[in-house]
DNA sequence: AATGAATGAGTTTTCATTCAT
DNA sequence: TATGAATGAAAACTCATTCAT
């Protein structure tokens, strides 16, 4: 409104107090996010989240109301960002098929060190509990923006005519289940490829396949990996 | 309390106290799986599990010796059941390809009311824990089992020369996703063709997609479920 | 309902399980009172309770669900105790300027260590909390009964024309002050007579001083304890 | 920051950083009573009286060492005002019967909106905890004022020959009983007018009571409020 | 042997107090 | 000086395990 000095960045709430430490909560979230991705949730402990924020106990509870909150805090930010990820690759205007490679390897890059990202929390089961639905609300908008993007490839003749809902659980599960059972040796680029090639060998159209393999014209009857 | 005739008490001088009551530990065993299948090891609490099973905590404890040890008595029960079901089906001696539809739906059967049968405990990460390192262990064994089918089927010449152990993750992964995220209308049947149909078009060979469709010849382009 | 040998005692529920400890539930609320009603609700600790009743804290949660439940409970628990005696008293069928003397006798034995035994807890003011509202029933019932007892001798010409419920609230109030700021030497039965004798010369009648007095007849001017 | 006079900044050596804000701290004294006086001390929470002040929280510790020393500023700054009014009420000279009513409505009057002032801390009993003596110490000062009042009055000829420490709890007890338990109807000058009945009534000579029923001289038998 | 009452180590959470501006 | 963000000691409560019949 009053015109200002444009160096004086946005906002003035004129501060008041000690000054909160920048982005801290940003900082909590990631840093807690890296103990409850790798462990179930009553697995970890707050005294140990705290440790590993660098921040006070209470600190903890400054930003998040309760040990659940955070937890879901993290979960929903993270699969917000996955989201967004994949949404921002589908936005490129690649051919669908190459649409489908992108997923994998978006996915795949993200749960790389997320392994236990899902572990879900059950309060007592269909309990009509806000947080448990609003976590399977956001599954599921992840599993529809994949299979969104199957159901534009079937239209755009790179997919068969399959169940894209089914398809694009079991993607997902592919991915989970080769990143989930990973050795030290397996790159992702190798998993990525592998999936991809699995995946749209199962479901793909030639001309799918087509597009994945590269070439750009030429009807040979694409022969990828291997006989 | 009841009065029993003296002859029995004179003879058997083994049996003394309260005679065990058969099968007790089966009996539990099994009960107690339908809830720590639905439910996160730490969401269980030990007098639920009793209650379930229509006996005294103590007795639990008189089966079991830790919570820790009863869990994984059933995760490991589960395990070789589904273990010794499949190789069953193996020993059939069924065409390669017709195995891997064997495994599918065995495998999708077995899992069909126990969703969260996966969602394992991890003692401290690495911590050589014992347990963890058996879990681990009876886990490897049965992707094993899937691999070894797979690499026959690749003998045979129905797969195609891909790594069998990522091809098998990827198969329990798609499996795990499908039945983790069915809907209320899907049925097996219809499920296991699914994933049949998709894993095979994605690791098959044009013989062995031949097996699966039935028709015992002919050179076909293999059009299978849809166009 | 069916006969049963006299000597089985009441019940037969076929205990089962290790024992309870007989009658811990009570022993846990006397050995809790003396805490409860020496220090402020909140300057216990369970800790410290469980030590005084000489029970692990687990078993004050086993048999109260939390901390407020087990004041309360004592509270209640205490304050029908007292209204019992009282009722007892006044039952009795003495005089009513008798039966003053004999609430008053029974309320300052029952308080005299139990000094801080109203220091209630106020759950945010007026929120429709049951308990605290539950509290101010309880004690509203026994200033009730004092009232009652103050109607009475006012209709048997004992005690004059008052409000009772203000004249209830005095007496009481009396009784605390007294109680609660009283020296080591003041003994019991000092206290009750002279709160009993000024109470009397406050509220009573002529007739009703005299009963107390305890001279069946005659018309004095009622000179009692001094000029 | 601001740009100040350098003039300023010549003069007044003595005052340097912020000037304190005046009389902050009676600001505080006064807005925290009002919270104090309503809760328990345990029940209060410091956020709680830095936002009722309207100061930060850092501001209370930078005029009260702890909550502690605030609660008990609160307290004997209270209790001192009181018996600075109740000392200017005796120092006027009326007659001693006449004093007693003064006191009965300046308590009355004082502790209207502080219901809950007597709820005191009472620090680990008999620990020999300095500010709880101090405590009992002003709250003794404060009956001994009464006290006083009271034999004078006996002196006076208008108190007979009681005991007067005990006499003045059962004053103060009954102001607390009517005051804590009024209703909404209950009116200061009616329960002045009560409390002084029943208790000269109770204490007094016939000399007292024709005092303070205002007929300067004859003999009649003091009909009061009521016969 | 079976049982459920009793237990206390271990967790979450609160809130008086400190501290960086 | 005033402030409110940060802190961690302390307190309530849970639940796997033990124990007295």
């Amino acid at each position: 409104m009053t015109p200002r000095p444009a160096i004086q960045a946005r906002r003035l709430p004129r501060r008041r107090g000690r000054p909160p430490i920048p982005r801290l909560r940003e900082t909590i979230l990631q840093a807690a996010e890296a103990i409850f991705t790798r462990r179930q949730y009553h697995e970890v402990q707050m005294d140990e989240v705290a440790a590993a924020c660098g921040v006070g106990k209470g600190t903890l509870y400054r930003h998040f109301r309760s040990k659940r909150e955070l937890y879901l805090a993290i979960m929903f930010d993270g699969i917000a960002r996955l989201r967004a990820e994949l949404e921002t690759a589908l936005a490129a205007g690649d051919a669908p098929a190459r649409q489908v490679e992108r997923i994998v390897r978006g996915t795949l890059a993200f749960f790389w060190d997320r392994r236990f990202f899902f572990a879900l929390i059950h309060g007592h089961e269909s309990k009509s509990d806000g947080d448990a639905r609003e976590w399977l609300r956001q599954r599921a908008q992840l599993s529809s923006l994949v299979q969104e993007a199957l159901e534009q490839a079937t239209a755009a003749g790179h997919v068969r005519a399959i169940d894209c809902r089914i398809a694009a659980e079991m993607l997902l599960g592919m991915m989970r289940g080769v990143n989930r059972y990973r050795t030290r040796e397996d790159g992702l680029e190798r998993l990525v490829a592998t999936v991809v090639d699995v995946f749209m060998r199962g479901v793909g159209t030639r001309a799918g396949r087509r597009v994945l393999a590269g070439r750009p014209r030429l009807g040979g009857r694409g022969r990828l990996a291997a006989g």
